[in-house]
DNA sequence: CGTAAACTTGCAAACGATTGCAAAACGGCG
DNA sequence: CGCCGTTTTGCAATCGTTTGCAAGTTTACG
């Protein structure tokens, strides 16, 4: 990689190694190491000369030898793992906003992301692959898709991982997430205290964190003696909008409470609803989960379970690090909140 | 670190390092580097066996030395820039989905992504920090905030950098992005067509994609002999709310059609107008930009100027690899279209 | 002025993989 | 069996930093 001699100051050429620094200030370079790094064994003047020879040079550290050398890297690995057919998870709103305020929470603690998306259908080694990589000092799954199982064996003999996700009794991996069974009796309970008689579940039970929110839900339905039904309902855009169509006229027929396994699905549940004329929360209550930042711009407002996400982040975060250190941190499970806009 | 010896398969132990290997398979540490990089320079049989033991052990490449030795890491950079009070910019909807195309491209074409955000005000060096770490073979940045300068200086000495945002006439960076002059042009000629005679565009005028599209806007106003006014607003949730609310009176008061600089805005500005019983689009006309997936489901559904994230994903890397490959890839300017639902 | 203690610096060995070059092994053929 | 041309392999240098250790330089103080 040719590179000019004379950018910068003039007069002035780039210095790109440590060595070549070391040249320049008549020292060795060790000697510039330590300076660089703020090392008090240096002589306070030598330090301060070479700081500023560093700065004049537009001198870069490179990181990646320094990595090798600390057997430490200064970055976390985010994976994202897409299970059957959850293709489009990646653009979806919450893993996005999740992603978000992980960016905002790492940078704050010094450290850089390397977001990685894989298809475990694809590449079975995919956990192992990235931590064995020495790239990342730890790894933040989000999501614990269909590989509950493989998380697991991981978890057992590597310690700085932390997952988003459900937690389950016995489980050895750390997770952060929602209590989403609390969640889904919260959803149920409103749409039966507000008169729902017969619900309805909107959206995919396979996935282990939406499993827990219907479970949730059917808890409060059967205690109050009311029928629920599931109505399976992919999220990937494309899929989604066809499902609900398809849906909602049996639901009408049947049920008088929706309760959407996510803000995404409410939303678009919503606007079929009001498009076919039925009245909500009149005729049809619907409750969601997430909170998204669409969800109080909807018309009427949308009731939904809200998920803390930026302090999920940060205790994503925040474990990890404790991790990192040695400290043996568990699970953290926050309760989620009802929001009470005006859909149910 | 400790690791057990026992990990794995019963009596197999894991082998760390490549020498490890070579140790085990007999053969030296050269070898088994070219053995499991598939090179034709070894023996078939060896070949086969070196590499059914590094699966049989978990052998996994430590991609620091690696990339250190190779001087290439396939990590693309992706950095987002927070220009003065534009906080929250991590957690808008356009740049997460931008973000997650970009994730999916480069996981196509076999690249990593390094996700870093900055605050220019805090630090200078930003780009150059980023570039000179040598942990990336090329950068992507979204948005050009108000970093334009920076950025320009940067591209005249840095090939592998392509950015997102908006073309200059003359401009030095690669820049892949909406022609949002245009895009400014087509949503206030709808507008007008529509019967406005007084628009307001409400959005900050200042980042540079923003302000071609109120220039844009403006031809258009200034063609039909039709007024348009500024309606400064920020676009952090924190912020929008309180702001739009401020001006909807006044906008209503003055203006019959609205641009907004963003779906986001947009939606925000049309649940503003329909709580205080303002008729969309009878009273007031209203046009968004960007095409985000809640626009379709607003009631009503969203007019707005359509792009093409997937697109614009696939064009920076595609731009970006081209770079890397050494050729002189030119910007990529992309034509929004008119996406007409109900609110204009 | 001598000596011990306290600072500074340089040297050289890592970190783990890749690769040019030379040596060794192999196969074919006269 | 000897020689030559191919394959295969090993050796050792290299990527750029960091850091333990030893050597060198100051400083302090009796």
């Amino acid at each position: 990689m040719a590179r000019s001699d004379t950018d910068g100051k003039p007069g002035v050429g780039r210095a790109r190694t440590i060595t070549d620094l070391a040249r320049l200030a008549g020292v060795s370079a060790g000697t510039v190491s330590r300076a660089l790094a703020g090392n008090s064994l240096v002589n306070a003047k030598t330090r301060d000369r070479i700081q500023e020879l560093a700065r004049d040079h537009g001198f870069q550290l490179n990181r990646v030898a320094s990595n090798l050398r600390r057997q430490k890297t200064g970055v976390i690995g985010v994976v994202i793992p897409l299970g059957h057919d959850r293709r489009q998870q990646v653009s979806d709103t919450f893993f996005m906003t999740l992603l978000g305020h992980l960016a905002d929470a790492l940078t704050e603690e010094g450290y850089d992301l390397m977001l990685r998306r894989v298809i475990p259908d694809h590449d079975g080694d995919w956990l192992d692959r990235f931590i064995g990589s020495g790239m990342i000092d730890g790894v933040i799954v989000i999501g614990q898709s269909d590989q509950f199982a493989r998380i697991e064996e991981v978890a057992a003999r590597y310690r700085p991982m932390v997952v988003w996700g459900n937690r389950e009794p016995g489980q050895v991996h750390c997770a952060v997430g929602s209590d989403n069974r609390l969640g889904g009796q919260l959803a149920a309970r409103r749409l039966i205290e507000g008169g729902a008689t017969h619900l309805a579940f909107l959206g995919d039970p396979e996935p282990i964190e939406f499993a827990a929110r219907y479970a949730g839900a059917r808890d409060a339905a059967e205690a109050a003696g009311v029928p629920i039904d599931v109505y399976p309902t992919h999220l990937s855009p494309d899929r989604m909008a066809g499902e609900i169509t398809a849906h909602i006229d049996t639901i009408v027929g049947r049920a008088n409470g929706i309760f959407a396994a996510t803000d995404t699905l409410a939303v678009a549940a919503l606007r079929e609803l009001r498009e076919r004329g039925v009245a909500v929360p009149g005729r049809m209550r619907l409750v969601g989960f997430d909170d998204l930042p669409i969800s109080a711009q909807t018309m009427p407002p949308l009731t939904t379970v809200h998920q803390d996400i930026a302090a999920g982040a940060r205790g994503l975060v925040d474990l990890l690090l404790r991790r990192i250190a040695g400290e043996d941190a568990a699970s953290l499970v926050m309760p989620p909140a009802l929001v009470a806009r005006d859909t149910a």
